[in-house]
RNA sequence: GGGCGAUUAGUUCAGUUGGUCAGAACGCCUCGCUUACACCGAGGAGGUCGGCGGUUCGAGUCCGUCAUCGCCCACCA
């Protein structure tokens, strides 16, 4: 296919854009990406994490389907079945929102303009767009998903798996309905999320109330004094609490004070010392009538909430803390989340007393009607009117406000469904303690195992419109008897007594149920849908056809990795691992590799909201998706999250513009290099999306783009010197120093970046792979063989080896840069189709199938790759001496080396490579070379290389040089000497390392003798 | 408030079990268009490994503590 290409023609810079073209498709129709259950291979299974549908993938999927893509390549190569399951999650809320904002800005609407039919389908062909936007930035990313398995997590096989679910979660009793405090938007009358809630810091006030007690005995207090900062919930207060042991708690405070006093830094001494003298001091002011009402609240006794005049209890909690406050605290069950829980302790009333919009309803009596705002002022004054506010104080309170409508937060007490976790957390907790599932690294599952513990109930409702509507219909009037006989024979339907509201739930397991479903009766469908990470959790067994047998699920499962970020390792991983030992009985996969956040400049993480985000796409158009990738691998270690500085790229002029955080946000933006205008991510006007678009890159990508490049240009000159390539065994005797130290080395990088990728080592795996492509083979082994390739006898074994050696490391690169080494691939199968060593054979159809390279120990040679060090010294000496006396490039030189004679025979062979590396000419070598008398020197251990330079040298350069390296080697001797005499080092330390010591001390010693030698040597010349 | 992680050359990061580990890339300086590659080649300068203690014969490497930054979780009458 790419046989109009001459190897002449090649370009000199790697066209990834033509490479992507090319290849991604031609994966595709030879369907190297599917994968069937094949009963002769052992799978290698990964789930992908469904990108939201909400927007197109950033960096951090771009790191993350990097990471898969390059396991699944590199088992598919090593003969597994590899399977890559692709799909999107509908991310309810998220996806919901953007489409509401959407619909409000560009057509004024709310999504009760458009009702629920209407805006899922709104949402629906929101879907469909993004999805394929998604899947097209994977596919340009090179992920080898199996397409044809493609799945949503509101796909028809999906659902299925959710009502299956929730069906025998509700049979067992594992699902129920109670209340909850939501976060509820009054401006956009819907419940938020916890991290859609955003807090802020505003000056506010704390009002202190005395509500009077009923029929006050003789010595009891009048009033009861209360605080709070939102004085309107006191029209929903069912109860005053009071601690139930006070004098206990303030003492307990008060120890508790103490101890962290004594261990305080200086700084904080001083609260910490007022707030035990207040506690102190409650004692004497406070704690008896705390007492008086401890027992008043024992006995049942009332006060009398002002306003709305209604009696209310005092009650006996925890939750009262006398060392705070008043040592009194109101309760609001219905709108503070703490109270609620006092309420449910304490079997408290719950007075609700908001309307969905924020106003209050006919429980608030006089305020009905009125916003909060206005309430709490009219509150407030009443009270005073009424003499019962004991006083007020200024205080900054830290109000939570809706991130969507920018408007203040009000708790609210809602129905909700709730999964029971107690012993589904369990499960899911041995599973990682017992190591059925591993997580890597291992520190991650400490916060895993920590949130499961607490073992908290999983809301699983939410009030949207976007998502798996709960199965769930409710039957006030029938009786069991008629739902009996409406059902009879159906395994699919089961009920429970609806005990909150009277009637019965109904849950179907497959089919909707009709309005009439039960003759007489009218059954009503539950509105709210599912959290989305209902449907997440089952995504490892769902996309595989769970609940049938299929025989995907029995092949596939368990997965074999999930590859994920840390932010949802709660949220989703355990919940996977708990709904597929629930649902399936085993884990949904044996390992997870939790990999590093992509932050930016500032060290924060990427997110649409602050604007510094990268679509992969910008960085693929400028550096080519291998670079992306490899890039994205180098960084990947286990440690470190990944810092990112990015810039805009001027359209115009291509200057990089630094990405900061004051640019970050604008729609335009101005050149400082050519003046011109362009559009970024937030151009919204039409006069701003007019401009050409400024991408966002950055420069971290060079380093692969260089590399890739210069990977590119090695395969071109082996192309280029193939020519009457004829295929055939290479024998031992064959191989010159420079063959045998290459495959040497070969064979050690292979079994190093198996062995990495094994343990999702990808940064070192990648640097392993770039040093030998880059510092071994290019710059040596291709330097060296040149000479060979030009040398009719001598040529078909260099090919051989060259074209081996190529092979070899393309295989190794291509689950990083796939496209690349699949191009080259293919280029070397035209005119070197058959190729190997021992025993060639042909090479792969296509790399992406080629065989995984085996590390043969027998290649590993340490006398070659000893002898290779030495060679290589020996060269730098050279070159060095040649920079620092400033030797014309062209003019050539020779070199003598004083050393061993073992050292001397193996740096014999390697005299033509001194002539082609570095212009020098081997002269004498070994014991009995004789110093010349002007000549440029280095002292290495046990060598001294002397360059002749008869009358060019510098001598004056180099006396100062020699004297220069004299005094750097005498203080290290003097180091080196002084941890020898320590006595306490040569008795304790191992006698292996002390004599190693004494070794480099030898040597150091032998070298400054060199050195000096040199250098009276030049005086001696000089004068 | 709890937990986790980070702090190493101008920048972004490697440094496996404590004993040549003080490294790489980019940037910088000096040379060089040598027939694969200037997205290149050769050479070079740059760091008392955040501060302070401690363990050890010996510590970026282990312990404590402080400082700064980030992430997750919880909470704030």
């Amino acid at each position: 296919m790419a046989s109009t290409l001459s190897f002449k023609d090649l370009p000199k810079q790697y066209d990834h854009a033509a490479a992507q073209q090319r290849w991604y498709p031609f994966w595709e129709e030879h369907g190297y990406f599917h994968s069937e259950p094949n009963p002769g291979r052992k799978p290698f299974t990964i789930v992908i994490p469904p990108p939201n549908v909400t927007g197109a993938l950033h960096l951090g999927h771009a790191l993350n389907n990097t990471l898969q893509d390059i396991l699944i390549r590199m088992k598919r190569m090593q003969g597994f079945e590899t399977l890559w399951v692709p799909g999107t999650d509908h991310a309810g809320i998220a996806t919901q929102a953007v489409v509401e904002r959407r619909l409000f800005t560009e057509e004024g609407k709310t999504r009760h303009d458009l009702g629920r039919e209407g805006l899922v389908r709104r949402i629906w062909a929101w879907k469909d767009e993004y999805e394929a936007r998604i899947l097209s930035q994977l596919k340009q990313m090179g992920c080898s998903c199996d397409w044809q398995r493609t799945r949503f997590t509101l796909d028809p096989i999906c659902a299925r798996a959710v009502r299956h679910t929730f069906f025998s979660l509700f049979r067992q009793k594992l699902i129920y309905r109670g209340k909850r405090m939501v976060n509820w938007d009054t401006l956009l009358q819907t419940a938020v999320a916890d991290d859609e809630v955003f807090h802020e810091t505003v000056p506010g006030h704390f009002w202190y109330f005395l509500y009077p007690v009923i029929d006050p005995k003789p010595g009891e207090p009048k009033h009861v004094m209360i605080a709070t900062t939102r004085p309107e919930t006191m029209l929903g207060d069912t109860a005053v609490a009071v601690h139930p042991d006070p004098a206990a708690a303030l003492e307990r405070a008060e120890a508790d004070l103490r101890a962290r006093l004594e261990e305080a830094p200086e700084k904080e001494k001083a609260e910490l010392q007022a707030e035990l003298d207040d506690v102190r001091k409650r004692r004497e002011t406070l704690l008896p009538q705390l007492m008086k009402l401890r027992d008043m609240a024992r006995d049942g006794r009332m006060v009398m909430l002002p306003l709305v005049n209604r009696p209310i209890p005092l009650v006996a909690d925890e939750w009262a803390k006398p060392e705070l406050g008043t040592g009194c605290v109101k309760i609001t069950p219905a709108h503070d989340p703490n109270d609620y829980e006092v309420g449910l302790r304490q079997k408290l009333p719950m007075i609700n007393i908001l309307n969905p919009d924020g106003t209050l309803n006919d429980h608030a009596g006089p305020y009905r009607g009125q916003t909060i705002m206005q309430a709490r002022q009219n509150v407030v004054a009443d009270l005073e009117k009424l003499g019962l506010m004991a006083k007020v104080e200024d205080r900054a309170i830290d109000l939570a406000h809706s991130d969507r409508s920018k408007t203040p937060i009000e708790p609210l007490l809602t129905d909700q469904w709730f999964v029971k976790m107690d012993h589904l957390a369990q499960m899911a907790m041995d599973a990682v303690t017992d190591g059925r599932v591993k997580i890597f690294p291992q520190r991650y599952a400490k916060g895993y195992l920590d949130w499961l513990s607490e073992k908290r109930d999983w809301p699983i409702s939410r009030q949207l419109w976007w998502g798996h509507q709960i199965p769930i219909w409710y039957c006030k009037t029938a009786s069991e008897r008629e739902l009996q006989a409406a059902f009879a024979g159906r395994s699919d339907v089961v009920w429970q007594a609806d005990e909150q509201y009277g009637g019965w739930l109904i849950c179907s397991q497959e089919a909707d149920l009709a309005e009439d479903a039960v003759p007489g009766h009218k059954l009503v469908r539950e509105e709210d849908v599912l959290d989305t990470w209902f449907s997440s959790a089952l995504w490892p067994h769902s996309t595989l056809g769970w609940p049938e047998p299929t025989p995907e699920l029995k092949y596939y499962y368990p997965t074999s990795v999930l590859i994920t970020s840390r932010d949802i390792i709660t949220l989703w991983v355990a919940r996977m691992v708990l709904m597929g030992l629930q649902n399936v009985g085993q884990v949904p996969f044996h390992e997870v590799f939790v990999h590093p956040k992509i932050l930016d400049a500032y060290g924060e993480g990427m997110s649409k909201s602050k604007g510094n985000g990268v679509d992969p796409v910008d960085v693929m158009e400028k550096f080519g998706a291998d670079s992306l990738r490899f890039g994205l691998a180098y960084l990947t270690t286990e440690t470190q999250d990944i810092r990112m500085p990015v810039d805009f790229e001027c359209p115009h002029c291509g200057a990089l513009i630094e990405q900061t955080k004051e640019n970050r946000m604008l729609p335009r933006i101005t050149c400082g290099h050519c003046g011109k205008d362009f559009a970024t991510q937030w151009a919204e006007k039409p006069a701003d999306k007019a401009l050409p678009r400024g991408p966002v890159v950055s420069e971290r990508f060079e380093m692969a783009r260089n590399f890739c490049n210069k990977l590119w240009n090695a395969s071109r000159f082996t192309l280029m010197n193939l020519e009457g390539y004829i295929s055939g065994p290479v024998t031992d005797q064959e191989l010159l120093v420079e063959d045998r130290w290459v495959l040497s080395r070969l064979a050690t990088v292979t079994a190093q970046a198996t062995e990495l990728l094994d343990r999702y080592q990808y940064a070192d795996a990648a640097r392993v792979l770039y040093e030998f492509a880059w510092d071994e083979f290019c710059s040596f082994y291709v330097e060296m063989v040149k000479s060979r390739l030009q040398d009719a006898a001598r040529r078909t074994t260099a090919q051989r080896v060259l074209a081996h050696t190529l092979d070899t490391l393309l295989r190794l690169l291509h689950p990083m840069i796939p496209f690349l080494t699949e191009e080259v691939w293919q280029l070397l199968g035209q005119i070197a189709p058959e190729r190997g060593l021992e025993a060639p054979r042909a090479a792969a159809p296509s790399v992406i199938v080629a065989p995984w390279p085996q590390s043969d120990p027998a290649r590993r040679d340490p006398h070659i790759e000893t002898q290779f060090a030495r060679f290589q010294e020996v060269l730098r000496a050279v070159r060095e001496i040649r920079t620092r006396q400033n030797v014309p490039p062209r003019k050539r030189i020779e070199f003598s080396v004083l050393c061993d004679a073992a050292t001397a025979d193996l740096l014999r062979p390697m005299a033509a490579y001194f002539e082609s590396m570095a212009g020098a000419r081997a002269g004498a070598l070994g014991p009995t070379v004789k110093r010349p008398a002007l000549a440029a020197n280095t002292t290495l251990p046990g060598m001294e290389i002397f360059v002749d330079l008869a009358g060019l040298i510098d001598v004056e350069a180099e006396i100062a040089r020699k004297r220069d390296e004299l005094s750097k080697l005498e203080t290290r001797i003097a180091a080196q000497a002084k941890k020898l005499d320590n006595e306490n080092f040569v008795r304790r330390a191992p006698a292996a390392v002390v004599q190693k010591e004494r070794d480099a001390l030898k040597a150091l010693e032998e070298q400054s003798a060199g050195v000096r030698a040199a250098l009276e040597e030049l005086l001696r010349a000089q004068s």
